[in-house]
DNA sequence: GATGGCCTAATTAGGACTTCCGGTGT
DNA sequence: CACACCGGAAGTCCTAATTAGGCCAT
């Protein structure tokens, strides 16, 4: 029986040649101690079994659309239950996906699958010398970060909340629990289409400025997902407001419900309405339209996400080493589009509603179960096959992902050529990830 | 009986909100 | 008038770290 103490995985020494690695003594390095079962299941199998079920979870994600001739009548708390799926114990729901798929996204991808990594990015050009967050507001005093303190001894302190400043931070993810951050739970909003653009929409992506399009269903789902019914935008605005302190968040001045991000994950998949800048101008229109979002904050009218007409187009296709290329887009900025456009026809991105982020844009998140695989493909050696830890070289790894991710922006930005530097508008590790796990079966 | 190692439950400290409130601005 | 917004204060919830105590082997 293993335990969770032991090393999952000791495959290395069979394979490897311990003098052909000392060459690689100054590329990066995982060290991989220990990976939870669930996690185990999550990155070396689930993948393809989300695959092959994947017409079952996306029956059940569905949100259907209104049949009737009566566009938006759907309430937001209705809404905001069925995108959180609360009735659906078997399948994928948002809680579900937030907490175990998101949060490695969210610029620190290889903490989280895996109890303990550390990385050392030196000699990797364009991988991990760069901080995963980039900094919108590099004025921000550090120091404010952690201006709560109160007169205890003092001892060890437990994994603060991520900031968007701090790269690499040790299990600072979910250690052992499911816990998603406030400004996490918004970032994957702002990453779904089925509340982005209707609840939740950047406004400017390159300035990490987004709005509440519909606080109430944002505090409503915020409220499901802390089991508090009585969440309000009142309360969850007062968890922004403290945000502010500590530099996570700013409020743009004289806008409503209109936040910024004081910096972003480089891996965000920016999901925009196609109206740029326009927003504001779009906002008042969806109001007198009468063909809105449900953004009109007063009412707890909300909407069917407008997605899911091109979520059951694409459901329609099947996921095989399907390329999000085509639907990921530049930020709002960039972009513009007829204003009578049919909201399903909406260029906007994404994501399927069912696929897995991991799938999309989680690369690299090193498991033991992905090393194993990894190696198989020799793409990844083990240094210490015996020990408690085992080093990995990753440097053929990362370099390789290094190469298609920018030969795959190269195309996107030869194919829009709006997309702005720094923001990454595509991820081309699904159908590499779909393979390499798929080999390890 | 003393000692040490291991395990587990209880306690403590602290982060991240949540709730309530009074107030201001639009 | 409704709502957004602000920030203080106190509280709750959760988790990690620490401590205490029991059990067992030597």
């Amino acid at each position: 029986m293993l335990q969770q103490s032991e090393l999952i995985f000791d495959f290395a020494s069979d394979h490897v040649n311990m003098s052909q690695l000392m060459g690689y003594s100054d590329y990066p390095a995982v060290i991989v101690e220990q990976v939870p079962l669930p996690h185990q299941l999550l990155y070396a199998g689930l993948a393809c079994e989300q695959i092959q079920t994947e017409q079952d979870h996306q029956q059940l994600l569905k949100v259907e659309p209104c049949e009737s001739g009566e566009e938006e009548t759907m309430e937001t708390l209705v809404a905001a239950d069925s995108l959180l799926n609360m009735d659906c114990p078997d399948s994928l729901s948002l809680e579900q996906h937030y907490s175990q798929t998101f949060l490695p996204s969210l610029g620190d991808v290889i903490t989280t699958p895996v109890t303990q990594v550390t990385v050392s990015a030196e000699g990797i050009v364009g991988a991990f010398d760069q901080p995963q967050w980039h900094s919108l507001h590099t004025g921000k005093p550090a120091s404010r970060l952690q201006s709560r303190k109160r007169g205890k001894k003092a001892r060890h302190r437990r994994a603060e909340s991520p900031t968007p400043d701090i790269t690499v931070k040790k299990d600072k993810y979910n250690k052992g629990g499911n816990t998603l951050y406030l400004w996490q739970f918004l970032m994957e909003l702002l990453q779904d289409r089925q509340v982005c653009p209707r609840y939740i929409k950047w406004t400017n992506a390159n300035a990490g400025i987004f709005k509440l399009v519909n606080s109430k269903a944002v505090a409503r789902l915020w409220g499901k997902h802390k089991n508090k019914p009585d969440m309000n935008y009142e309360t969850m605005g007062r968890a922004l407001r403290y945000y502010y302190q500590r530099g996570i968040l700013n409020k743009v001045e004289g806008q409503r419900l209109v936040y910024q991000f004081t910096s972003l994950p480089k891996d965000m998949i920016y999901i925009t309405d196609g109206e740029g800048t326009k927003e504001e101008e779009d906002d008042e229109n969806d109001d007198i339209s009468g063909h809105d979002d449900g953004v009109s904050d007063n009412s707890d009218d909300s909407t069917i996400p407008s997605s899911d007409q091109s979520v059951e187009e694409e459901d329609s296709h099947p996921p095989q080493k399907k390329m999000l290329t085509s639907s990921v887009k530049a930020p709002a900025t960039q972009r513009s589009r007829p204003s009578h456009r049919p909201s399903a026809q909406r260029d906007t991105v994404l994501r399927p509603t069912n696929a897995s982020l991991i799938q999309e844009q989680h690369l690299p998140i090193v498991s033991a179960e992905m090393l194993r695989t990894f190696q198989n493909l020799q793409k990844v050696q083990s240094l210490q096959p015996r020990g408690h830890a085992s080093v990995f070289q990753t440097a053929q790894l990362l370099g390789s992902l290094c190469e298609q991710q920018a030969a795959a922006e190269g195309s996107v930005e030869g194919q829009d050529e709006t997309s702005q530097p720094g923001q990454k508008t595509l991820q081309v590790e699904t159908p590499q990830l779909v393979t390499l796990t798929s080999s390890d079966q």
